[in-house]
DNA sequence: AAAATAGATTAACATTTGCTCACCTTGTAT
DNA sequence: ATACAAGGTGAGCAAATGTTAATCTATTTT
């Protein structure tokens, strides 16, 4: 189980990234600010490191620059829509990657698999990239939706939509909570936009379509 | 026993929140406005805020802001439907949840609890999801019951009546507490509507049907 | 650059569900 | 026996969901 260090002086921020982190079976440590970070990396092993780049104290770069005179720790660094920052400078530092606020926790976490991955710090526990249910089937690699062997077409959001069902099989899931975990912490739209996924993605499961159940007064719920 | 301070102008609403606290084994204390917020955060140590966003003198935006100068203590803040509130500029506040009047006291106390316990950084006792007596089970997270093992169809209220008795079981429950606790402080409809609830569950629950009693003159009671 | 396309979102309307309440019946305590 | 509380029933209505279509947005094509 990999463990990420989350560095950002908004505890909302840091609390919003450490429960999805939680959701998807990462350990989480936090700090405030690039000092903070730099003294945690010196006494933790951590396998990835979530860092905005504004901070007081000590600023995104500085602390990454630091960090690396130690130790050789991936990063990916959060960075506020309009700030203008330099890109290259960052890929000098070998940071990793780059997530603009606001950005989706989901494509987030998304980035983090992807980086870890990638460095495949020695032996990861595979993690599970198959979602099955009868003959119902979502591949979370090639992001592709089987229905009996037969490949169906989703949208983005239909697919991310089921997978997260799925993934959370059995709970009944508010829409609110939908929202926040497949939409982002900073979408203020509708919440009727999910039922109409629903009823699209449903369209698509042929004989499987009850096994999204509506949970009325709350949401909706994958049935395994 | 954490102690939660609430604030609000509304001293209805205080008291719905100071009994159903007290209910729950919560210690409290209140403020009427911002101001008093601020004032009481600087001499006292509490563990969780719920503060109402719209109050006179000191408007709960800002009190967050000012306490937050001084001390890390979790929020819940509270607004009106259809109040227009800015989620990202909560969350930038470090706001722990919304919750959205008219909410049930319930659900409030329920995030309550999750707060607390995220910010218990972990080893808090492992949250019960399924409630049991005999063949009789209520699973909180699939929001399902099952009598024998066969699957019942419940509506909301018969699921959230059910899982309240049994949540607190064998003790008498007055109408009037279960309108606050299920409905909400702001229900003000007949209590006998939950006689009729009552009903259709006993009808759901076959020999189990029993265990919900009738406690004349009060109200109800679920004997384990 | 304009047009075409696909997908996401929202709005509007249809349908279903189940909550509530009024009324009547049954049960129980004194 | 009487009075009052609870149980049972069913209709009206409000709320939640399903469905369809329109709008908006981003991307691709020409």
């Amino acid at each position: 189980m990999a463990k990420i260090l989350i560095v950002d002086d908004e505890a909302g921020i840091r609390e919003a990234i450490r429960e999805y982190a939680h959701f998807n079976k990462y350990e989480t440590d936090e700090a405030e600010d690039g000092m903070q970070a730099v003294a945690k990396c010196l006494n933790n092993d951590y396998d990835l490191i979530i860092m905005d780049i504004m901070m007081p104290k000590l600023d995104g770069y500085s602390a990454c620059k630091e960090i690396r005179k130690n130790k050789d720790i991936p990063v990916i660094m959060l960075s506020a829509r309009g700030e203008e920052y330099d890109k290259l400078f960052g890929f000098e530092l070998g940071i990793d990657d780059y997530v603009v606020k606001p950005f989706s926790l989901k494509e987030l976490m998304a980035r983090v698999a992807a980086v870890l991955a990638r460095k495949s710090h020695g032996a990861e526990a595979a993690k599970q990239t198959v979602l099955k249910s009868g003959g119902l089937e979502v591949n979370m690699d090639s992001r592709t939706v089987t229905v009996d062997g037969i490949k169906v077409d989703c949208t983005l959001k239909e697919y991310e939509i089921l997978a997260y069902l799925m993934q959370n099989k059995n709970i009944a899931l508010s829409r609110d909570r939908m929202l926040q975990d497949i939409w982002g912490y900073d979408f203020f739209g509708d919440d009727r936009t999910i039922d109409t996924h629903i009823k699209n993605l449903r369209g698509r499961l042929g004989e499987y379509r009850d096994k999204i159940t509506t949970v009325r007064g709350i949401g909706y719920k994958f049935e395994d």
